[in-house]
Order: structure tokens, then sequence, then C-alpha cells
DNA sequence: GCATATTGTGCGAACGTTCTCACAATACAA
DNA sequence: TTGTATTGTGAGAACGTTCGCACAATATGC
């Protein structure tokens, strides 16, 4: 015959049950003081008859913790937040820690709320993609106020924050260097590259060319068409800017335009080199309208390994992204902050692999 | 020249900046009595200037509403789940609410931890994908102790708490009709199939046949195997238990190799239908390394419908799932809960459309 | 003119915890 | 014995809000 109490019991309660100070039954319920075993054993009892549950609103206002990680990811319906999201979960989990996430579409304005809801809930810590690395004065605040903060994917410019982030340039550069290797000479690169204020391509192009330009704080897709270019710089290899395919959109259907764009081209490459998960499926998609064989006619490299990949015939050689480990890895950043660890900023870089499966043949003599 | 306060203020130092009381300073802050336009501007004013920043644990606190809703989803990183997160985000953050998720990878076990420790957190609402729909005191506790609940994609036996679903039986029915009008007599499914305490797929057929099951509280994949079978009871079509493909695990690999077997089956099917986005990848695995051709020497209906079996040569013909409006109605059933209403359980079914591509051939005569 | 709303303000008590003390009792060392 | 830890307990004040109330001033109804 279970209780039917349709109020909550609170600590009082359970106290005065027990016969001891609500000190006491808080002592031991909490896990935070000297308690002797009768009493001890006394008050769980209580606590168990009353069906207690601790309140960790009180808990929190008191101790200023509340045991949660504010999330702010661009969009967790992609494969690639929704796996560093399951990262995030899996280590806040196992630390007893809940995870409150937010989308931020990208967007600055909606980053800027979502930060400040995520403030106001009292998350002991920010686990951020910022969409802006340079305006960024919310994360500023944010740290001045004591709210520690990881980012990943990318780095805000000088902000003293811990974060992940993976080698795009390398992987970039190594993929590029093997299709070089296997003969291509006219490799297609495609790419979202949003957002970079500094002017277009062919100038991005030219101060990767002169090492006039710091890729720490670019965006991913900006890095791989920097490894793209120093890939092309180490073997001597001009760059025909017709083969920058930029997409200037992150979706689908731009892809797929820009993708038919580039395989149409007079001299057309001989490789393609699509830059994420995304612009790869708009790629495949235009490939087929076109009738293009892999490899035969086109060889095929991928940034990022979705599961279709591998069953496609034939299947896709791709640079894989261990996302969940880099969500593991932001969250193990931000636990060790919260315990306190007061280091200057560190900065994880994941490597990256890749998987070389059936989308790659040797270029035929021209 | 911005103040570098390293404390956060509080009500009571704006309130003191602007000259009144903390009442006052919490009415406008707060926007929740009457404050004049004069008094409104200074409070204001002084908020601004301290960088006040309302503290949602205490104000939950007080007023037993903490604008934030638990989402116990099975794995956020598969596409079903992330997408119905999307979905109750969007419409949690037009609300002003906070979603707090966690995973419980269809363990019961990892389910009562997820829950309790949303409950403890106060969350005003939980939005769950029950792993069991028999074993549930958890939920009924919670709802119990005024905690209401929707679930989502599938239902406990007499929860009564609101819900949304699909209709999954009379989407897998009509898909198999549909192979059966193109002439298919031999079609096999493959699913998941795992949780049915009452016996195996031969006394479920036969229970679903002599009418005799309710399907409400059927797993998924269950109700879609309920619909095969009653298509086919409606076509007059003798069921060939070797063509119910039960996976019992929920993986790629557990599906593939099953997919094999019914593809090496002595009489192989003519048609297939995958009863899920994972089953579809599993199969198409299996088809292609079996190098069989689609459509022509076995026609495929999957359903969910993943971005790559658009694109994918010949495209495949999917039962679609409005993934993300699932999430949304869930969020706002519970909004209609937090916001008073006390009617009783709704049940959202919503319905499923065939995206018919081209992985339907007509089967050749036999 | 008076009764009654409506608007505006402040005091102090909640909410359910943990924290800081004060104080006992016991243990152990010198 | 005395002193000093260590262990155990309770009273009461935090934490940062909102809420109930008291009260005043102004507006509205007739």
């Amino acid at each position: 015959m279970a209780e039917k109490r349709i109020d909550k019991a609170t600590i009082t309660e359970v106290a005065r049950l027990a016969g001891v100070s609500t000190a006491t039954a808080g002592r031991v319920l909490g896990g935070y003081g000297y308690a002797s075993d009768e009493i001890k054993k006394k008050v769980k009892a209580s606590a168990e008859r009353l069906g207690y549950r601790p309140n960790l609103l009180a808990r929190g206002l008191i101790t200023g913790k509340t045991k949660t990680i504010g999330v702010v990811a661009g969009d967790i319906q992609s494969p690639f937040y929704s796996s560093i999201l399951r990262g995030v979960a899996d280590v806040a989990r196992a630390e007893g820690f809940g995870v409150l996430i937010t989308n931020s579409d990208e967007l600055l304005a909606r980053e800027l709320e979502a930060v400040q809801l995520l403030l106001e809930k009292q998350v002991d810590g920010l686990i951020v993609a910022p969409c802006d690395t340079e305006r960024s004065d919310h994360l500023r605040k944010a740290l001045k106020e004591g709210c520690p903060i990881v980012q990943f994917d990318r780095m805000v410019n000088g902000l003293r924050a811990d974060a992940v982030t993976v080698d795009n340039r390398r992987a970039s550069r190594e993929a590029i260097a093997s299709l070089i290797e296997a003969g291509h000479r006219r490799i297609a690169i495609l790419a979202e590259l949003e957002r970079w204020d500094s002017g277009d391509i062919a100038s991005f192009v030219a101060r990767v060319t002169s090492r006039s330009i710091e890729p720490a704080n670019l965006f991913p897709s900006w890095q791989r068409l920097f490894g793209y270019v120093e890939a092309h710089l180490a073997a001597g290899i001009e760059i025909d800017r017709a083969l920058i395919g930029r997409v200037g959109a992150y979706s689908l259907e731009a892809a797929r335009l820009q993708a038919l764009q580039l395989l149409r081209l007079p001299g057309r490459p001989t490789a393609l080199f699509t830059a994420d998960g995304l612009m790869t499926a708009g790629a495949i998609d235009a490939i087929t309208s076109l009738g293009l064989a892999i490899p035969d006619e086109l060889s095929l490299i991928g940034f990022d390994d979705l599961d279709w990949m591998s069953f496609l015939k034939p299947a896709i050689t791709a640079v894989v992204q261990p996302l969940t480990a880099m969500g593991e890895t932001a969250a193990r950043l931000m636990l060790d902050r919260l315990s306190g660890s007061e280091s200057p900023p560190r900065h994880v870089t994941l490597e990256l692999s890749l998987t070389r499966r059936g989308s790659v043949a040797r270029a035929r003599l021209s």
C-alpha cells in the first residue's frame, strides 16, 4: 500500500519524521557532514518512506553549482552536432551532470539568446560552437562572470577559453596530397566557405601562398581549403581558381548546384574533394545525375564519414572526424575546469584519419 | 570603460542602486506587478549598469516552475531522435523553455536514472520515449507527483499521459499493399523486432490473424510487422514465415546479416520491406554485396527517409516519418499541459506518407 | 460627496537546501 | 589531570527570487 503523497516531501519533513534537525537530515541525505550510523539509518528510512527527492534547485541556489552544462550547438539535427552532443552527454552523465541544449543555427543573434538563457539558468559551464570567431562579447562576459567555456569545432580569436578542434588543415592537405600522388592534377574542391570577411577566394589563396594568414581562427571549411592550397603548393601545381567550388551556403541543394557547375567545367577535374558530409551528399547527387562513374571518371574523397558512404558502390574514401570523442573531450575539459583547474586555456587538436575505400583511382595519363 | 564586476549582481543590489525596495525592483525586472514608468526606467537603468542577470534557480524555487522540459531519448546520435529533439527544442525555445536531455539507450535502468535526475532538477515536464511499455512505475510516480509526461514513438500500456505516435501499422500495410499491387507475392520484411514477451513470430502472426492482439502498445517494429501481416491477409496471400527477418538487435551489422540470409533464401523474395532506416542501410549493404539489381531483381521499400536514399541509384522508395513535427507536437502537448490543461490524456497520431522513387518495379511474371 | 476600484510601493516571509557556528561528547596524547 | 582533536548534533542564517499582505495615493462610479 504505497503512500499516495501528491506533494513532494522536503528535507524538513524527513527530519521531523526521523526526529532530528533539518541540518542533520541534510547532512545524511546530502552526504556532506558527520552523522552517526544510527541516525543515518533512521533518516534514510524516513526519506524512503516519504519518497523524498532532493530539490537540486535549492541545492544549486546555495552551493552556486547546478551540476548542469549548457551546450550551444549549431543544429542538433545534423549528424555532426548530434554525435558531438552524444559524447558530451555521456561524459556528463557519468559525472552526474545534466546537459541543457540549444541550437544557434549558426546565427549570432540566436547564439546570444541561447547563451543568455543558459547563463540565467545558472549552468556551471558552457560548451559552444561559436558562430562568429570575432564578435564574442557575450562569451567574454560569461567568462568574466566566472562561467567557464569550452569551444569546439572552431575557436574565437583571442578568447581565453579551452577548445577542442580537429586538424582540418593537415587532413585536407594529406587527402589532396594522396590524390596528387595518384596522378591527379586537376582536383576540384567543393566547400561551404561562408563568412570570411577579408576578401574573396583569390585573395585567400594569395594569402595562403604568401603565408600571411593564421589558420587557427578560420572556420573549418576555410581551413580545409587552406590545406588544399598547401598541398598544391607543395607539389608545385598551380591552382586553378575555377576548381574551387564555393557553395556559400549550407544546404544540400546549393552543394548539388555548385558540384554540377564544377563537373561541367570545360576541362573537367579528374578528382573532387568535398569538404564536408553535406557537400559530399550534394556531389554524389550531381555525379549520379551526370552519370559519371566513380572512380574511373572521377575520383572522390570526402570530409566526414557518414554511414551511407560505406555501402555506396563504390564505397567512398573519407576523412573521418572523431565526433563523439570531440564531445567527450570537450566535456572532460569542462569538468576539469569545474573541479578547479586554473591552468591557462588548453587547446586539444584531435587527429583525423583517412579511410581509404573505393572512390579513388589513379588518374589516366593525359 | 565597462564595469568589471566579477560577481553577479542581484535584484537587491539593483534595488539599492535604484533607490527602491527589492520587491519593487523585482516587479519591474520580473514584469509581474505594478510599477510607475518613472521607477521602471530607473530600475532598468540600474540593472543595465550592474549587468544584472536574473537567477532562474531562485525564481524556480519560489514559483515551482523552472521553465525547463526534460527529454529522455533513446540515443540523440541517431537521426531519428535528433530530429525529434530538434522539434522539441524549437518549440521550447519559442516559449522560453530550456531543454534538458538524456539518453536511455533503450535500457530501462538508464531511463530510470534519467527520469530521476530530471525530476530532481525539477523539470516542469517530461518528454519520454519509454523503453518498456509495461514496467513504468517511475513514470506513474512522476505523474502522481504532478510532473506531466508526454510519450513519443511508443506508448506505455495504461499510462494516463499524452502521447504522439505515428501510424506505423497503416503505413506499413499500405506499403506492402502497393508491393502486392505491383505483382509481388514473395515479400520479405526486415525488422528489429526486439522485446515482445508473448512468444515468437509465429504466435504473433497467428494472433494478428485471429485479431486477438491490440497494436497500440506494441513497439513500432512490431506494429509495422502487424501491417505487413494485415496486408497479406487482405490480399489473401499466405505468409511465409521464412520471409520475416527478425534482426533482434538494433545494429547495422545485425541487419546486414539478417538481410543476407533473407536474400539467399531458396525462393528469393522479389521485394523487400525494411522496417526502419537502419534496416534499410543494412539491406542496401547486403544487396550491394550480393550484386542484386534494384529494382529489377529486387524491389525495395524502406521505412524512414534518410538523406542518402534520394541520391542512391536508384533512389529508394520510402515511408517518411514527420520527425521534427513529432517533436514539435510533443512539445506543444507538453506546453499545453503546463499552461493548465486538465483534459484527459490526448493521443496524437501523425500520418505517414510514402515517397515513391525508383526502387520498386512490377514483379516479373513467374 | 462617499464608497470602491485601480495603481503603486515596501516589509517581511516564504521556497528547500547548505553553511556557519556553537556546543557536547568522546577519543587520544602528554 | 589537562589540552586538543575528532565526531556528532542543532539553531539559525544564508542563497536570490516571488508572494502575501498592508497601506497610500489616485481614479472611477453614482
